[in-house]
DNA sequence: CCATTCATGGGGTAAACACCCCATATTCCA
DNA sequence: TGGAATATGGGGTGTTTACCCCATGAATGG
């Protein structure tokens, strides 16, 4: 009998070698990989070939859904499972729309993600419960979907997202063309088309825009103070 | 032999368990409790009396740094162990304040977490290296005084609070200048203050840094539930 | 009372950035 | 088939930063 192969995408070392343990004491699981960041979760899924990944949304380089994006384009037949910590409407939305096809809360437990990746791997969705309940009232269609209702304005490019995100790193135009292996001309080309699509014109603003859309986590403390 | 009795504050089910079975593996620790917000880990470790407490940061109820005040206020021997994503000074400052004696990142693996654990419970503090060689940089002094380092993190002073708002607000230096009433150059200076203090050397940066400061409310909100 | 910090400024420089011009190859779709 | 859209680049230019030098007055605290 063949194991289900898991790609572990996940930046915290702790949490990754955690899921690693807990996923090896099931029989018919096995994890063939572990990636630290959303583009070594790419490369490493074309070389693995995963049945499943489980996908984290906040990681640096690469966001888990960007990744999810780029990853299905190279290889349609991976089910991604998405990872978070927070169960925001917009976030499920943006999961299912890059292809995801299921949606774990961080707070569920080792046996339901367990669950969640044979239910995936046998071609069906898993979406955490109190995710389901909230969200079934608002779109009563999950997987087949292809609807996108959002009339998003000006669409970024999944380049323009990638260095978007590098941006909002604080990388400079050099080291994000070094990162992308691309030249620091075409870097500075889609920044120039972001702030563009945008309207915003300076670094800062960009960085502003990427934390407040969730395409970098920031170091969110509302809970301090 | 007796074992080093841990209780886990985590509000992630999947990451608590994770820790737990990390834990158990180790033959001189052993987790005696789990709590899954910071309330309900000051009231277990009223019960439990814990040798070492594993605290988030970031959890619903009462968060890790305020639960640690509230512990040790109840329990001055306990050893409480920080436990972040993100390693802001900020937020390693406000630890030792609250009487934490470790700091771990949430990159740092299984093993350094158990060795903080016994250096800890040693009496010794512990804090991820990539936490000390940040500090030692901003504050080069404390030759042996005190033994901890409790080193005061730079004060910001109240005119470069109000630069570093508007600059993370988007301005420009000139347009902060002309809001203020001040040269162009004293907003310089300011602004060059700060990149001092805080060791940040970009715009975007102190606007990474205001956000997460909560000094802009930003948009932040809107990705948080 | 003197040292220190704070807030205010001027000058200069090298690097990074924002924004134009241009081109080429690929892909996808109408 | 032909034209967008995308991704990749080169050149150039003016502006803004980041960071160094310097100074002065006011306030604060031992």
């Amino acid at each position: 009998m063949k194991k289900i192969s898991v790609l572990l995408a996940e930046d915290h070392m702790i949490v990754r070698e955690g899921f690693h343990k807990m996923l090896e004491l099931e029989d018919d699981l096995e994890v063939v990989g572990e990636a630290q960041d959303g583009r070594r979760a790419v490369v490493l899924a074309g070389k693995l070939h995963p049945d499943v990944v489980l996908m984290d949304i906040a990681m640096p380089q690469l966001n888990g859904l960007e990744a999810t994006r780029q990853l299905l384009k190279l290889l349609p037949a991976t089910k991604v499972l998405i990872l978070s910590a927070h169960s925001d409407d917009a976030y499920v939305k943006s999961a299912t729309d890059s292809g995801a096809v299921g949606f774990l809360l961080k707070q569920t437990s080792a046996n339901e993600v367990c669950r969640a990746i044979r239910e995936v791997h046998q071609g069906k969705t898993f979406f955490s419960s109190s995710i389901t309940r909230h969200f079934n009232r608002l779109n009563p269609l999950l997987p087949g979907q292809a609807g996108t209702l959002n009339s998003e304005a000006v669409p970024l490019t999944s380049r323009e997202m990638e260095v978007l995100q590098l941006i909002a790193e604080g990388k400079a135009n050099k080291e994000t063309a070094d990162e992308l292996g691309i030249g620091i001309k075409t870097v500075e080309k889609h920044r120039e088309h972001l702030m563009q699509k945008l309207d915003i014109h300076d670094t800062a603003g960009l960085t502003r825009y990427a934390i407040s859309n969730g395409i970098i986590e920031s170091s969110v403390q509302l809970t301090i103070i």
